[in-house]
DNA sequence: CTGTATCCCCCCGGATACTG
DNA sequence: CAGTATCCGGGGGGATACAG
């Protein structure tokens, strides 16, 4: 339980990578509240993004298994949207950053 | 303890506004490890860091409230680094954080 | 030792229009 | 409905030189 590594901060390093931009971490607390989210329903969620940057950040956050793209095979086309087991381990993280951010900004 | 709020993302958004760039992070884990580090010590320790990113750095971690910087008046000039009871609470979140960034990614 | 002042590049984030 | 293509501006991040 002591946090022996000296080199802790290469993990967190690793996170703030992936949490670094403007939308990914909004879209994966909106598909936490609600899985099975469409794309437009996401855009309608994820207040002020753009058709562009969604994509980006869904195919991000695909590549970094983080969220799961299930594509529907129907008309009009349709595709959910849902967490990946290692997106839901890290809610309880950010539910603590969360409360942190109330208390201290 | 129910996470009964609509926006949960806006406390962690203003988070990730905090640390989302490249070096803060970093910056505050050092200073964790070794309370009272120098700026050139703190240059050392933080690897790759310029003089002029350590310094932005700094500016904004004081403005924030999550680093005290103490100046001593003597010659040559010294000063320490110490963190805030703020971003001291901050480090067991951190420490989670790491642990899921080792274990995901 | 502890910083500041310039100058610069790249890339994130975005507006707009278009496609299957 | 679910995206893609193109173009672009601003700012974060940095190299270098200078200062108290």
């Amino acid at each position: 339980m002591v946090q022996s590594t000296s080199n802790w901060s290469c993990g967190v390093a690793s996170v703030m990578d992936i949490f670094g931009g403007k939308w990914k971490l909004n879209i994966l607390w909106r598909i936490s509240q609600h899985e099975g989210l469409g794309f437009n329903q996401l855009k309608r969620e994820v207040e002020g993004i753009t058709n562009i940057m969604l994509t980006r950040a869904i195919k991000t956050l695909v590549a970094e298994n983080l969220i799961i793209r299930k594509e529907l095979k129907v008309t009009p086309p349709r595709t959910e949207y849902y967490l990946t087991a290692s997106a839901k381990s890290l809610l309880p993280i950010m539910a603590a950053l969360n409360e942190w951010g109330k208390d201290n900004l």
